[in-house]
DNA sequence: TATTTACATGTAAACGTTTACATATTAATA
DNA sequence: TATTAATATGTAAACGTTTACATGTAAATA
């Protein structure tokens, strides 16, 4: 039951001085003697004060927020991401606001809430598509915005990505190295940036080694348990088997799973499996996925140094794209 | 390049009233004629004036930001309760601010942070183990706090909670309807709320069908899944072998499947499993685990209403403890 | 001692809103 | 028509900081 509100205002009547003083002895400013501030700080840890940081937000224009934008948070890929982000953030001294654009939010809405709010002094954008809508509207922005996307293609923001076409042509190199000659592919969605690159990877490493690509083999994906399952199915029905399946991500490739063990083939006896992301459940599928590991602490660390690097200045070059190292996890599943 | 700044000032010099009339008429305050208003609003639009958020939320002492704070946001459990919220609190005009507490950021460091810098409007504390600081440092709140929690022993907020002791008494009466005697059981550490409470309800339940608790059986374990391992690896070293082991959590009861398939023991032929949560990866593993599900869209809904009642005073009722339901999945590993 | 310099502190404006209160205008009533 | 009530608008304070500038004081220099 604290009576009096306890702001600087308070502490300078008690301190007899006034709130400028109070405000530099507090700030840590060396304008102001030390009995001066010890006799203020005293005080203050007496009142318990703290300090009002929306007032002092709201003076500076600047929050010490960074909003992190996601198209859908359940995915763990963005959870472990999620984290990263705020690690960092915290480290910087700044806050993490999360705001997810799922359900009756489009991303574009939540752009421009977040742009024109003055509640965030920088956005982290997770895009898994990018359309010239959402590319328009990124590019207009008014606070720093680093986007974190498989889609590279210059917009007027920086960029933080993974090396997707080249980890599909080491896997697809690995596969190879193995004996494997007879690759089929699931591939993820028409307009997914990521999905592009891996695809794109996956046959210009099957062109380079002369392996054929069978067009029966490549069968369309959706990035989903099911789909993938689905896919598999569909691969199963042709006469001629493919000896491993190269599935665009690990859900996709937990799906094959699903497919194989009702149709009888053994994982990798029968037909290998392969996958790309490396999420928590690939390591205990059985048997345990060999995939493309993605460095998420690595993505958000970067995405969040770039941005705070932006906002206060210390970054005025031109807008970048980063590429985050991938690495190929091999384990017993071809 | 906008040269002048776009505020309701500016509006109100080019549409020649005063600042107050314009916040009126932005606000949709009745007191203002519809021809002010017309003009003050396509002003407003043609400027593509965007209120500053943070002077409002200043003013009014109120952010209209809602704080989330997780022991450890990389948990699939904690990020579909962060969806949850989010969504909740969105559909409720509310943004969601989340603090993870992990790294060098202590739980109770965090949630004072948050309740002394005003700029959320209340809390939602995600709570794996309740000690006495936390304990404290949550009832000496000055703005409204909800906890998500598997400890609801008293405390001055708010509890939402998953009824672990009734669940884990369902989960022993289906193996005992489904013939099993020797039920051996995988505890969570000392100090979590949810563990307790499942422990409780298996050895009350146990103790009702008149089923001897071998005390050999009972091992600890930690929630982790090599946790889990570790402890099916030393139930599997004991003379007699239990039909079936209980893990007190999905992960280590995933952690047994790997333990079991390297002893070469076969599910559910040779030993049945059963988990709790229903996590992700329940439904992937071979065969798909029997386990609880948590619903955690409810958890995080009813955390967030109950907060958003509290912010905006429409519930005044003495702190409660809410308890949402969860439900026995039946699937292949019993 | 007189003057300059460095430093400590105070004064007051600024940030962009909301809102209590005052005032002016219009409509409703006697 | 005179009075009252209702409505629209304006004025100015308030929210809690920070900070440019002014002022005062003590130390350093001439």
């Amino acid at each position: 039951m604290q009576s009096k509100k306890i702001n600087i205002k308070e502490i300078a009547k008690r301190a007899n001085v006034s709130i400028a003083t109070v405000s530099r002895a507090l700030s840590g400013n060396n304008n102001v003697t030390k009995e001066t501030q010890s006799k203020i700080l005293k005080i203050a840890h007496e009142l318990n004060y703290r300090p009002n940081l929306l007032a002092r937000s709201f003076v500076k224009g600047k929050t010490n927020i960074i909003g992190l934008i996601l198209p859908d948070i359940s995915d763990e890929f963005f959870s472990e991401i999620i984290k990263s982000v705020d690690d960092t953030s915290y480290q910087n001294g700044y806050f993490t606001m999360v705001i997810s654009s799922h359900g009756n939010r489009s991303l574009v809405e939540s752009i421009n809430t977040m742009m024109s709010s003055r509640i965030v002094d920088g956005l982290i954008v997770l895009l898994s598509t990018v359309n010239d809508e959402i590319k328009k509207t990124l590019s207009s922005h008014s606070i720093p915005i680093v986007a974190i996307s498989g889609d590279t293609s210059i917009g007027n923001y920086d960029i933080i990505t993974i090396d997707n076409y080249k980890s599909s042509r080491d896997v697809v190199k690995y596969l190879y190295k193995k004996g494997y000659k007879k690759i089929a592919y699931i591939n993820g969605p028409d307009e997914n940036g990521d999905a592009i690159l891996r695809y794109k990877g996956f046959c210009d490493e099957c062109k380079k080694l002369k392996l054929t690509i069978n067009p029966v083999w490549i069968v369309k994906g959706d990035f989903t348990l099911s789909g993938g399952e689905e896919a598999a199915n569909q691969l199963l029905q042709n006469k001629e088997r493919p000896e491993v399946i190269f599935a665009a991500n690990d859900m996709m490739a937990a799906g094959c799973y699903n497919s194989l063990v009702k149709n009888g083939y053994k994982i990798p006896e029968d037909i290998g499996v392969v996958g790309f992301d490396d999420i928590l459940i690939s390591e205990y599928l059985t048997p345990p996925l060999t995939t493309i590991k993605v460095d998420t602490e690595t993505l958000g660390k970067y995405a969040t140094e770039k941005l705070i690097n932006r906002i206060n200045g210390s970054d005025v070059t031109k807008h970048q794209v980063v590429t985050v190292n991938t690495e190929l996890v091999i384990r017993k599943s071809c």
